[in-house]
DNA sequence: CGGAAGCTTGAAAGCGTTGCCAGATCAGAC
DNA sequence: GTCTGATCTGGCAACGCTTTCAAGCTTCCG
């Protein structure tokens, strides 16, 4: 048993923080200088400026957050609604986020609603009750209805879907254009025989990658065998349940287009589990380039998702709404597939 | 070029927020009474308790935040400062932060240090500035004496290193015992070269690694071969990069301990690089057991690492600090090595 | 029946900041 | 020398909330 934590740290004796009233006696002006040279608001006469500032400095001055949120109503802070900490691809997104913020002087207050609309919902209405400036929705299982509603409040920018709504900027890429990235590469190859683990069932992105399934194998004008398809939740597990799956219903396939990188993991686990190879017998190709992708055996083909960018152009979006970026379009890249080396041309013995 | 978010979108009208003073009015009450009911400070009589619920659910009432933190002085927010968002390992110990403050009224603002003393040292005083309760400090780049001078302004836990200073709680693991367990484990399956890729040179875990790495050497009564260790930086390409360093000196080894899991990862694709097996050439052990180490083709040995509860840890403490949790003592699960597919007995053709 | 004690309630001050308004200062023009 | 206008500065109120203080009311005891 480690005993870290085990005894309560001694406790300390902490000094009142300096107000502008302190920094303004010190340098022998009234607080509305301090404020206006805080600030920038007007003119000041160079002596009293650089009295002040030596002040500032002398004091370890720093201005009280929670004072100017009262008066000005804003906190200077954007709240981030992500799902799930742990999640490499939200946290890509949360990332992205926090290097568009950067140098803002807005910080992150982070909430994840753990893939439920109904807690994402209600962490939402918590940064709003907490007064954040500006909302970033990264992914989501809040309706659009929600969205909007949210967006009534306050500022907000949404990745992952297409959203036209009062006060909303939405980011997205084309999930259609991932399924078929994927699957003609597949077909290309010359495989003929390719399942599909799609994503959670309700998700816009599952039915859109899906749908890119369909829609390349149509323009090769190929069929699809329809027990090639089973459905996942984008978690890793369900992948590899997934996979398993596929096996039993006996149907013949020599490629599987798994809709995340997640899920392919868990269905490279169990090709491993069962001795099938990758990508000599089996092709695999998932979705998002997750940064452990690269570093799996075989290192995974897949079709990169920019969340990076995403979750940059919502935060400059949200900073463009509240006034703190300059207004211009935000561009972001398109889908790219990524060949490695988890996909090869069928094992034709 | 997605075309998303290339138009700005439609601004939308924002009606302003109901105050005490609404809800006072409306109950025909004064503002204290509201005040009073809101933070149960004193007995009020029934029948104006019930006319401000009311009220408050008819105004949809939410107390402004920056003006109770102003009044109070606290805002109800805890800072985490952590290395990076996209590292699994640092993602883990927020969550458990994030698990620790579930329920309390507390609320998240995450900061990175990138891995830099200086930028970390800057982002926790952006927390102080911004007046967050406590301080909750992941790893660390920062000094002792660092964390000490945050901690005298606010309660302030750390994790991954024990620290006895005046207001800071610290959750920690012996890493020695770490590097011994993951070392161990190996000498036990008959290996007898051993090397060891290091993490940051600085880095206290590193060293302590390294050192159960050693212990673990003399416990068998085995010399190391100083030629197979070789240093990282704890990310992945440091650890392909050392991998290749190891063939390149030519010594002979039969396993690798790698002082994570993500150096682990580099070193296995640079294995597979040189079409070297695991485990059948080489065995490898890390340690972190990130949620991808699981998944990883070998699923991965390593020593497991309890970040989560770390984090949680961290956060009951500060919460202890601040009076918002009963005072117990906080327990953690120590290190235990999990066992996985990439150790085997060591070759001997 | 008077007064002490206890309970509930309202008035008001103030947390640290900003921004309006008005006063002060100064330069320049007549 | 006086007046106008421009420029700079201080006073003061207000943001929404909590909390102290004291007043009003009830109850209970002598």
């Amino acid at each position: 048993m480690p005993k870290s934590g085990n005894r309560p740290p001694p406790p300390v004796s902490r000094s009142t923080p300096s107000t502008v009233l302190d920094v303004a006696r010190l340098a022998g002006v009234s607080p509305s200088t301090v404020s206006r040279i805080l600030n920038g608001t007007a003119r000041v006469a160079d002596d009293k400026r650089q009295a002040v500032e030596a002040a500032i400095v002398k004091l370890k001055f720093r201005p009280n957050l929670s004072a100017q949120g009262l008066r000005s109503g804003s906190t200077r802070t954007i709240g981030v609604l992500t799902q799930e900490l742990e999640s490499p691809y939200f946290a890509g997104g949360t990332k992205g986020v926090e290097e568009g913020l950067a140098g803002s002087g807005y910080a992150l207050m982070v909430v994840t609603g753990n893939w439920s609309e109904q807690e994402g919902l209600e962490r939402a209405q918590l940064l709003i009750a907490r007064k954040v400036d500006a909302l970033v929705i990264l992914g989501g299982s809040l309706t659009d209805a929600h969205v909007a509603e949210l967006a009534q409040h306050l500022p907000t920018a949404i990745t992952g879907r297409q959203l036209i709504a009062p006060g909303v900027s939405s980011f997205h890429c084309d999930q259609i254009q991932g399924g078929l990235l994927a699957t003609e590469h597949l077909i290309r190859l010359g495989h003929r025989h390719i399942a599909h683990i799609a994503g959670a069932a309700h998700h816009l992105d599952s039915k859109e990658r899906c749908d890119g399934y369909f829609l390349a194998h149509q323009r090769a004008g190929l069929s699809v065998d329809p027990r090639l398809i089973v459905a996942g939740d984008f978690l890793e597990a369900s992948g590899e349940r997934a996979m398993h799956q596929l096996f039993e219903v006996g149907a013949t396939f020599t490629a599987v287009f798994c809709a995340n990188d997640q899920m392919l993991w868990g269905a490279r686990r169990a090709l491993y589990r069962r001795g099938i190879r990758v990508p000599e017998d089996i092709s695999l190709v998932g979705v998002d380039d997750l940064p452990q992708s690269a570093y799996m055996t075989p290192p995974i083909t897949t079709v990169r998702q920019p969340i990076h960018d995403l979750g940059r152009a919502a935060a400059i979006a949200v900073l463009q709404a509240l006034g703190a970026a300059p207004a211009q379009t935000i561009k972001h890249p398109p889908l790219e597939l990524i060949v490695r080396e988890t996909t090869a041309p069928p094992n034709t013995h």
